[in-house]
RNA sequence: UGGGGCGUCGACUAAUCGGUCAAGUCACCGGUCUUUGGAACCGGCGAUCCAGGUUCGAGUCCUGGCGCCCCAGCCA
C-alpha cells in the first residue's frame, strides 16, 4: 500500500522535494524513505543538524519514514563513543527513527556474497598492486589510467583469492578486490574503484569476525536498497560518486534502486566544521572537549544553552540548495535570541559586581518584592526578591562622568532599580588607587518596586542584587572560537586555522545571581535581565556554573554608545 | 589544460517552468514605544557574474566568456 498519495503532496519548499513529488507521480516510488548516515568517528555538528533535519522534515511531510544507520566501514576510525553520543544529540533533536537503527556492518555478509557475485560476473577482480601503485596505475585528471597487470585474472584465481583475503591469509594491503569499470573514464571514481582492502583491525561490533572492509562506495548504495531507502540525500562532495553508486546497484541486478540526491553542506562563519579539525581542537586541548560550549557540535550548542526548536528553525531558515555558502553565524544567534526570549524566565545576576549602599535604608531590613518572571507572559509567575541596604549592580552601569546619552547611574543621577526602587547618587567612594569601590545613594521610599511615585521620568534601569541574599556564581562569558570570518584559512601562507582561534573566546568571572537561581537545575536556560540569556552548565552540576548563550541585542553600545 | 557542480541585495533563500513592482529572513540604518539601551511595532538601505542573441517580454531560453567549489585515500 502506498503510504503517500499523489493527490496530496506537499507544497515542495526546494529542489530535493520538487525531485520527490516527481518521483512520487511519476509512480517510480510510492512511499519517501530517507535515512541519516553518520560514521561514528566524531561528534555531530550544525552542519549534520542540517543534513539531519532535511531528512527528517521530509520524513514527516510525506508521511514517509526515517532511518538511522551508521556507516561503520573503518574500524579503524570508529569508537562505539560516538555512537552513543550520535543517538544522543538526534534524540535531542527530537528525530525518531523508531525501530530502524542499523548500521552498515550489519549488511557484511551480504555485502560480501555480492562481491563474490560481481566476481564472478567478471566484473570484479582482486588486484595485488600496492597503495601506491594503484595511485601511479589511475592516471591523473589529463591521462588516463593504466590497466592493472591483474585485471583479466580468471574468475578463478579472483574467487579463490578473495576468499583467502577474507580467511586472513594475507597482510594488509597484500590485495585489494576491484570493481572493474573503466581505466580511462574522466571521472575518476570510476577508474577501477577498490571495493575491499585488507584490515587486520577489531570492529566494534564485529569483533575480529572481518579482516578485510568494504568502501564506502562498495557498501552505501546496496544498504540503502537493502533498507528500501527511496532517496539517498547527501551532500555536493558525492556527486561524482553518484555513477558509481548507480553502478554498483546495476550490477548487481537489485531490484530497489534508491535514487541519491545531493545539496550543498552547511558552512557556518566564525567556525569550522571539518570532522579533523574540530577533533585536533580537542585533542590539543584548545577547547574542553567535544561538548566544549564555544564547539559547534550539537553537544556544544546544548551546552552552551541552545534549544532544539531554535537549531530547528535555523535550520529551516537557510533552505536547501546547491550553492556552497557560508551563513552568518549571526542567523544562529538570532534563532537562539528568537526562542529563548519567548520561553527563557527572567532573572537578575551581577557579573562584574560593584557595592551600592541605600544610606537611608535601614539595616537589617529586607523589602520583598514579587517580581514577574517573564514580562511578557504573566502565567509564568512571579518570584520573590529581596530589597536591602546594600546590594550589587553592574559595574558598567556607573560612570563617573557620564557622557551624553548616558540613561545609567552617574553621581548625582536618579536611576531605576528593576523592579526594585528609585536611587539617587549622592557619593563615591574609591580606595587609594582611585578605584571606585562603592556608591552610597538614597532611595525614593514611595518607589518601591520600582514605580515612579510622581511620575517623573527616570530613563536608565538597572539590573542588581541583594548583597545580603544573592549567591555567588561563576559565570562562563562565550565568544567566538575564532576572530575572523573564514578560520579554515590560515592568515598567511604556511599558518594554520589555529592562528585564528580567538584569545578572548572564554572569560571566566565571579559574580551574584539572585537566590532563586540557586535552585535551577543544570541545563536550565534562563535570561540574566539586560545581559543576556544563560544556561545552567551540566558538567559542573555540584556547584552554580552558567554558560552565556548569547548576550542581547545591545543596538546601543553598537552603535557606539559607549565612547 | 579531464570530469562533475554552482553564480540573484553585505549574508542566506524565493520568483506561479518566458509574463510585467525581483519577494522574504538575517545583518545594517532610522523612528515609535518601553520598569531590560531587550522585545514589539513602523520605515529605510540594497541584487539577477559579463557580452551577445532569440522574444512583444529574459533572473529564467541559446551562444561565448569570466569566476568559484569538488574529484587523482586501500577515508566517509
Amino acid at each position: 500500500m502506498p503510504s503517500t498519495r499523489t493527490t496530496d503532496l506537499p507544497e515542495p519548499t526546494h529542489f530535493i522535494e520538487e525531485a520527490i513529488v516527481e518521483d512520487l507521480r511519476a509512480g517510480r516510488y510510492d512511499e519517501v524513505h530517507v535515512r541519516f548516515p553518520p560514521e561514528p568517528n566524531g561528534y555531530l555538528h550544525i552542519g549534520h543538524a542540517k543534513a539531519i533535519l532535511i531528512n527528517w522534515s521530509i520524513a514527516r511531510r510525506f508521511g514517509g519514514k526515517f532511518n538511522l544507520r551508521f556507516d561503520d566501514t573503518d574500524p579503524v576510525k570508529e569508537d562505539p563513543e560516538y555512537v552513543e553520543a550520535i543517538q544522543r544529540d538526534l534524540r535531542w533533536l527530537g528525530v525518531d527513527w523508531e525501530d530502524r537503527l542499523y548500521y552498515a556492518s550489519d549488511y557484511f555478509e551480504q555485502l560480501y556474497a555480492w562481491a563474490e557475485q560481481l566476481v564472478r560476473k567478471g566484473k570484479a577482480y582482486v588486484c595485488s598492486l600496492s597503495a601506491e601503485q594503484v595511485s601511479a596505475w589511475r592516471g591523473d585528471f589529463h591521462t588516463p589510467g593504466r590497466p592493472s597487470p591483474d585485471r583479466d585474472r580468471p574468475v578463478e584465481e579472483n574467487l579463490d583469492l578473495l576468499r583467502r583475503m577474507r580467511a586472513g591469509e594475507f597482510p594488509d594491503g597484500a590485495y585489494t578486490l576491484r570493481a572493474k569499470i573503466d581505466m580511462a573514464a574522466p571521472n575518476m571514481n570510476l577508474r577501477d574503484p577498490p571495493m575491499y582492502r585488507i584490515k587486520h583491525a577489531h570492529h566494534f561490533r564485529q569483533g575480529d569476525a572481518w579482516c578485510i572492509y568494504p568502501m564506502y562506495d562498495f557498501a552505501h548504495g546496496q544498504s540503502d536498497s537493502i533498507e528500501g531507502i527511496t532517496h539517498s540525500l547527501c551532500t555536493l562532495e558525492f556527486e561524482d560518486h553518484r555513477p558509481l553508486y548507480e553502478w554498483f546497484l546495476d550490477a548487481l541486478e537489485l531490484e530497489h534502486k534508491p535514487r541519491q540526491i545531493e545539496f550543498a553542506r552547511l558552512n557556518l562563519s566564525y567556525t569550522v566544521m571539518s570532522k579533523r579539525k574540530l577533533l585536533q581542537l580537542v585533542e590539543e586541548g584548545h577547547v574542553d572537549g567535544w561538548d566544549d560550549p564555544r564547539m559547534p557540535t550539537l553537544a556544544g550548542l546544548r551546552r552552551r544553552g541552545y534549544t532544539p526548536e531554535s537549531i530547528h528553525a535555523f535550520c529551516e531558515r537557510i533552505g536547501v540548495a546547491k550553492r556552497n555558502t557560508t551563513i552568518d553565524v549571526a542567523l544562529l544567534e538570532h534563532a537562539v535570541r528568537e526562542h529563548l526570549n519567548e520561553v527563557a524566565p527572567r532573572y537578575m545576576a551581577v557579573i562584574r559586581p560593584l557595592k551600592l549602599v541605600i544610606t537611608n535604608f535601614p539595616e537589617g531590613r529586607t523589602e520583598w518584592i514579587d517580581a514577574p518572571i517573564h514580562p511578557e507572559d504573566p502565567s509564568a509567575g512571579t518570584r520573590r526578591i529581596g530589597l536591602t541596604r546594600e546590594l550589587w549592580i553592574e559595574r558598567d552601569d556607573f560612570r563617573e562622568v557620564p557622557f551624553r546619552k548616558w540613561r545609567r547611574l552617574a553621581p548625582g543621577r536618579e536611576v531605576r532599580l528593576r523592579y526594585g526602587c528609585l536611587v539617587t547618587c549622592d557619593e563615591v567612594v574609591k580606595d587609594e588607587s582611585g578605584e571606585v569601590v562603592e556608591l552610597r545613594c538614597t532611595w525614593d521610599p514611595e518607589s518601591k518596586g520600582g514605580r515612579s511615585p510622581d511620575g517623573r521620568k527616570v530613563k536608565g534601569t538597572l539590573h542588581w542584587v541583594s548583597a545580603e541574599h544573592a549567591v555567588p556564581a561563576e559565570i562562563r562569558l562565550y565568544d567566538r572560537l575564532f576572530r575572523t570570518p573564514d578560520p579554515a584559512t590560515p592568515p598567511e601562507e604556511g599558518g594554520s586555522f589555529l592562528d585564528n582561534l580567538n584569545p578572548d573566546s572564554l572569560e571566566v568571572v565571579e559574580g551574584y545571581v539572585e537566590p532563586a537561581l540557586a535552585a535551577l537545575e543544570p541545563g536550565s536556560r534562563v535570561q540574566f535581565e539586560r545581559l543576556g540569556y544563560f544556561c545552567r552548565d551540566t558538567r559542573h552540576a555540584d556547584r552554580l556554573v552558567w554558560n552565556r548563550t548569547v548576550p542581547l541585542r545591545d543596538t546601543w553600545s553598537r552603535r557606539g554608545g559607549g565612547s
